[in-house]
Formats: C-alpha cells, structure tokens, sequence
DNA sequence: CGTTGCGTTGAATAAGGTCAAATAGAGTGG
DNA sequence: CCACTCTATTTGACCTTATTCAACGCAACG
C-alpha cells in the first residue's frame, strides 16, 4: 500500500468504532460508550477488496478477524478434487475470519462479491484489549457463539430441508439480514450467482433457477435477473413447514 | 459402581486437569503445568449423564460448556415441525456448550448417547481466568475457531458429497478420533443408531444401511450391526475423491 | 417366549441432477 | 452508439440417486 499524503485524522477519526453506523451491529454492539473507546484504539487499519479478490484465502497465515464495513463477500471451502462449498455469505457488521484462530491459519476463502471495505481486527491485540474490557471479551465470545450457531442453521438446511425448503429459508434469512441493516426487507439485490446460491445450498444452479422461476408462477417473489422482491412473506414461511 | 468407602480426597485429585489423561486433547493442551494449576482451580464440578438424558437441551439457560470424559455424546437441534437434524458426535476430549454463549441460552440438545460423565467448566470463571492466564485465553478461542472450522467441513460433507462419501468420511473421521484417543483406529462400536447417522450426514436411515452393506460387499469394511472393522482405508480415501 | 426397537433388503417412486440448447444482459472495443 | 463477446440464466428432456413404503430378521430384555 503506497503512503500517499492524505489527512489522516479525518480519515481515521471517521473509521473508529464509535462514529460508526453499524457499532449495534457489529463487534461494538451492547458496549458501553467508555468500551468502545478502547475498541477504537484497535481498530486502525481498513482494507477495500475488489469484486472477486480475496479477503484472505485458505492456508494464509492467519493475523487479523475482520468486519465488514461494506460490500458483500462469500466464504468457501476447496477440496482437492476442485469441489467448492460456499460455507456463508456476509453483509456489513458481520465479522469473518475466525476460522484462523484454532490453527492460525485460514481454511476457507473470503471472496468479494462487490468492491468491498473491512475494518481489520488484528487478533493479538483483540485478545489483549479483551483482557482489560471485559464488554469486548464478553462479545468477541458471543460472536464467535452466534457463528457456531449459525453453521448449526445452515447444517439443519442442508441436512434436512428440501429443495423448496432451503431456498425459502435462504430467501427469508436474506430479506431478515437486510432489514437489520436498514434496507428492503422485500426488495433486494443477490449479490451473487445462481451457481453460489445452489452451492450454499447443496443445490445444482439449474435447481435453483427453476425454483426461482416456480416461486414466480406461485407469486411468492418476483425474480429478475439478480433483482429479488418478495411478495408472500407468509407464503415462503409456509413452505418451510413442509418437509418433515 | 457400588458406593464403597472411598478416600475422597484421592477422587478429586484424579479429577483435576492437572492429572487427567485427556489433558492433551481437552482444553488444558499446550497449556504449562503452571496454568494447568490454574484451571484446576476452575474445574470443580463433574457430572454424570446416563445413556439417553440430555446434558442440556435447547432453550435451557446457558451457564457452562462441558468436557466430555467418558461416553459419547450427540448433538442434535429439533424443528417445530418435528425435524431432527444431528449436528455433531462428541468424544471424551471435546468441548460442547459453547453455542450457549451467544444468546444465553442453549440453542440444541446434547444427549448422552452411553452413560457419561463430564466436566462442568462455570463460563463466567472461565472468561475470569483466561484474562489471568493467557494460554487459557487462547486455546479456548482455538476450541471454539475449531469448533467453527469443524462445522465448515460438515457443511462441505452436506452439500456437496454423494451419499457414498459422505459414509466414508464419516468412518474416516471417526477412525482418527478414536486413534487419537488411544483405541483401535480400524475396529470400534458406533454409539448411534442408524438413524442418527442418517441425520447427521442428510441420508434416510435405510440408504445408511444399504451403504453399509455396500461397502462390506466391497471388502472396505466388515459390519457387524454396531461394531464395524475398517478394512481398507486407502479405498475408504478413494471414494471421497470421486464425487465432483 | 413374546415384545420391542433396530437393522436389512426389495420394489416402486420422486426429487434433483445431468446434458444440451436457447436467451438475456453486461461489458468491451470499434 | 452499435456490434460482439462472454458469462449468467432459463428451460426442456432424460437419467441417476436417494427416498418411500413395506416386509422381514435379529438381538436384547422382561
């Protein structure tokens, strides 16, 4: 990164936790004004991420967890035999990278799915810091719960949903994320293809262009291209009723 | 066991981490005998959990994570329709309960799958004294990244293996747990039914047995109801490559 | 022994995958 | 601005895999 002449102060005095819009969101979240200070002192590097680079990528040395400011990123696994496993997508105020503690080493990709700017979290310092702000260290705990419980979700889908079942359920977690964060719970834009989608979902691609075609027909959502309204909350909650 | 006259004393002492020979798989490993002292002082409930009950259930308030010492444990979450997805097989060793920490609140069951026993470890004196003892701070944020990075492979297992894989690298898995744990890589006693495996690897109990019997066929294993011998894990490992 | 739960096996079926072709957009360079 | 290219998406026809439904066997246990 060139060190060009830039303001730093205002620069960073707009990148702290305690100016940001997504604190209630994100790491910072239920910290009292005190805690976020110290949070601020953490945080000092930002990092864009073009569409398609990585964040980081599996096997890289493992330094810092990650928020996401904005954009969109995907996570996945690799195998040997090139089979590739989505394991999340991840909207702003949500925080990645915590696979690399256990080994300090990554083991999924973080991909951009649009240009994309994260805070970086250096990992050491968040473990000191944690030390003396017990709000943080409670957190950083939470966090990393809330992610177990997460892949819990996601295992339940893939384990024991039909086709129908998981894309509703993808649909509905999408809309819920959305409006968290101030968007269109019923109007939205998937950042990301077909073939992610089916492969965060255990699908082919044409399985889930068919369904987004079918729950077209059934005036659920009203799909074009990446543009996604829903129109029958109720109705996709329904469908998830039905597979057991 | 018949309640004979013990030395008490004696029992708490072989209860502590300090002389507990799972130390090198549970959360004291890497930790020096000096901070092992620590979580000794941590460690002082034990509780037993007999085959069928439940350590804790989803819903019930979170207030310890646990390290299994004897049985087997599953983990499972349970849909209001009915649905019951497996999330996870626990070994003596392994830590369960951390996805309480988010909410405070237990978020799935985990059944005790033969009589056990476990550690009790208080979160709350757990968060206290990682702050004291930094290698506990660590190789409990590694515990829990591992946690997540474990999940991630199941995730990949779900969504993107054929049934045959996903058997063959739930054998595999369980083999190298075992061997860890100082039994017989190539022969051992599956604790869960068919249908639990079923659920944990997204496949009816009837297609986990006809793939049984398909790989016995295949001389890759002998079944003998619950006790299964590996017998060629070289074409155990080939199967896993032949899905993309 | 009879019961009960678990496991195995077979035949029919349905869900989703594969392959292939057509279409639609987005981006690029003339 | 338009033609061209490339990629993503949609849709159809057919096929494979795993599920469903059903019957039966086995082992443990009272």
């Amino acid at each position: 990164m060139k060190a060009t002449v830039v303001p730093i102060n205002v620069v960073q005095l707009k990148s702290v936790c305690s100016s940001c819009s997504l604190r209630e969101l994100c790491l910072p979240m239920g910290l009292s004004p005190k805690e976020v200070e110290r949070l601020d002192q953490l945080i000092y590097a930002r990092r864009k991420v073009k569409r398609g680079e990585g964040l980081y990528r599996a096997g890289d040395a493992f330094s810092a967890i990650y928020a996401v400011r904005t954009g969109f990123f995907k996570s996945n696994v690799i195998l040997e035999d090139g089979r590739d496993q989505v394991t999340g997508f991840h909207m702003p105020g949500e925080i990645i990278g915590m696979d690399g503690i256990g080994t300090d080493h990554h083991s999924c990709n973080a991909i951009a799915l649009e240009d994309s700017d994260v805070c970086v979290i250096p990992f050491s310092r968040l473990e000191e810091i944690s030390n003396e702000v017990r709000g943080l260290q409670r957190q950083f705990h939470k966090v990393m719960s809330r992610e177990i419980v997460r892949d819990q979700g996601v295992m339940m889908l893939l384990g024991s949903m039909r086709a129908e079942e998981r894309l509703a359920a993808f649909l509905l977690n999408l809309s819920q994320r959305f409006v968290i964060r101030g968007y269109s719970p019923s109007e939205f834009h998937l950042r990301m293809t077909r073939e992610e989608i089916g492969s965060f979902l255990g699908l082919k691609l044409e399985t889930v262009s068919r369904l987004f075609s079918k729950f077209q027909e059934e005036s659920l959502i009203g799909v074009q291209q990446k543009h996604i309204r829903i129109l029958d909350t109720a109705g996709l909650k329904k469908i998830l009723g039905q597979g057991g």
